[in-house]
DNA sequence: ATAATTTAAGTTACCGATAAAGTAACAAAA
DNA sequence: TTTTGTTACTTTATCGGTAACTTAAATTAT
């Protein structure tokens, strides 16, 4: 038995007999070609099981149909989350969407930024690692016109358009909350401030401790976003003096859920002995006892709005660089509900 | 300031005034290239800012070093992980990752997987959505010759190879355990018989109610894998006719959620009133109350194991199918121990 | 000294599509 | 009648690489 090739269009051209480039824009539905033979070379595409090499089309198009996305995890709640919105709104625009982990590394994500590159990707969405700080890939990808939306946690690079939510005033406007129900004071746990989203969430935190306990109340643990992070953060919150605050906020759901951890060992009750509330949520919270209340980031509205603007970048040059913000919204469940 | 093009192989041939094909042969380390040049290439590449054209390469070797990977979700416990995995090894063998979520739809599956062939995948790895069942486009891949392996949820067709976790033994040990320990009435909620996951567990439950405490003992309520499913389970159950068992086996994590959520609006108590054990675990269970026993998948095996052997058919055609079970292993936490 | 082999390139053809330009055949307009 | 325009295709060139073959000079073998 003979090995059965790819087909291609000079297949389907062979048994028509006519040319390659009447069976191309016969597929591509262009004006040139008649109804008839259109659905004569349909038909046989059909018959023949053609399916088109992007490879071939991409290189001669210079067209691809492809975004790179580009992450640096795909665990926890997040990500899997926005993952799917990008690929549901990039899906309606008739583009496919290629994903690529960085695993926080800055060096994976350079080579898989100049992968998607390589692989002509029309645009790229990108949420950087933790430890990106050098922006040369980012240069290179301006300097090859193609089209960059940062989302989430962005570089700090006012020439590509970036999506976030507005951390800054979901966290304030938390803390009002917070206060307005009686607790007088409030740590904060976990966030790197060089990151945009770590830098916002402590800013928006200082600032509502500010305005509404004074200066001298605010008590922030960096670290990092993960489990770990809060529980080596509420560990050392307990070992400095004793007095742990009414109410700890947290830059994350692992933050939040490292320091329930840290709290079961010291034998701190929550909410009883302390409150909790954390910035993100997570599908298990509400069956986590107790339900922590929350501010809600509006991951469906980021993945929609970042992969829409990058369209618009990509369908036009001229399309302006925009930074937008989206707000977020309280939820409140079992913790935070004093008054 | 004009346009900076592209940097390809005929800039860097012009600039050294040498044929292209020296520049190709020489960044490919290949032999014919004295070291001399092959350095004096790779010095202006890289002072050019050269990125290979994939597009190019791979139409004309014909090898992308690309392996595409469709998953139905990015959400929950185990696709995050596997897929980190996946991430890992097949970048350990030089391999890049296509990511496609077909969002459990079999048109999206379709059109994902000719997506992928259309760009040239060297290989396919594939979890089928739940509704799977014509697999006509299987047969496309297998006249194509793109060597595919199946993981976790697999299709029923010998002539790829797959890699699974032992469902069968490890709900029929999880079984065992549970009468060993002192129970006397188990059910299952949640799997489709039509899918192998399904089916395995649901098999393995039998096999084990059948052998430990008589077939008469059997009960169990199919649904899907999702919360929804496990809810509407438990439901069922309480209604059925007022006496519920001592255990129930979820076929998910999420079934088991959906579960004890049924249980807190009926008011059944876990673990005082009803047991729960589930196939597969969470990030989040050590944090649930209670934290429920579980059977461990060998979720970075399968992923290691996958790869590794989809890489194989790659490299080598004669490569024989293989139908990799990978055994599981029981964790105890707060459900399940009586006795 | 001459043939055989090796080294380090260069030439040509091709991967599978698309863009741009060309060409008949026929119809409508000047 | 000649010009102009359309319609429906075909031809040629090109995208950016790689494979396969060829060539010239240097080296080794006979």
């Amino acid at each position: 038995m003979k090995i059965k090739k790819n087909i291609t269009l000079a297949d389907i051209a062979k048994t028509l007999k006519v040319s390659k480039v009447t069976v191309s824009k016969a597929l591509r539905n262009h004006p040139d070609i008649s109804e008839a033979k259109k659905n004569q070379v349909r038909e046989t595409a059909l018959k023949l099981g053609y399916i088109p090499n992007f490879m071939a089309r991409n290189l001669s198009s210079r067209k691809s149909y492809t975004i790179g996305l580009v992450v640096p995890k795909v665990t926890g709640d997040f990500f899997p989350n926005i993952i799917n919105q990008i690929y549901q709104s990039a899906y309606n625009f008739g583009y496919e969407v290629i994903l690529a982990v960085s695993q926080e590394s800055q060096e994976y994500e350079i080579k898989h930024i100049q992968t998607l590159l390589a692989m002509c990707v029309d645009g790229l969405l990108v949420s950087i690692t933790g430890e990106t700080t050098d922006s040369k890939i980012f240069k290179v990808v301006k300097e090859r016109e193609v089209p960059l939306v940062f989302f989430d946690r962005v570089a700090n690079d006012r020439d590509f358009s970036h999506v976030v939510s507005d951390d800054y005033r979901g966290v304030y406007n938390a803390v009002a909350h917070i206060v307005k129900a009686g607790y007088k004071s409030i740590a904060f746990i976990g966030g790197i401030s060089s990151t945009n989203i770590g830098k916002d969430r402590i800013n928006g935190f200082k600032k509502a401790v500010d305005d509404f306990l004074g200066s001298g109340k605010i008590n922030i643990i960096e670290g990092g976003f993960e489990e770990i992070n809060g529980y080596n953060g509420m560990s050392e919150l307990a070992k400095m003096n004793g007095k742990i605050p009414e109410v700890i906020f947290c830059a994350t759901y692992p933050v939040a859920v490292g320091v329930m951890r840290a709290c079961e060992e010291l034998s701190i009750k929550i909410p009883d002995d302390l409150d909790i509330m954390s910035f993100g949520g997570s599908t298990y919270n509400h069956f986590i006892k107790p339900s922590l209340s929350y501010v809600k980031q509006p991951v469906e509205k980021i993945g929609e709005r970042a992969t829409s603007k990058l369209i618009k970048h990509i369908k036009n040059d001229k399309t302006r660089v925009e930074h937008i913000k989206i707000p977020t919204e309280i939820v409140i469940r079992d913790t935070c509900i004093r008054r």
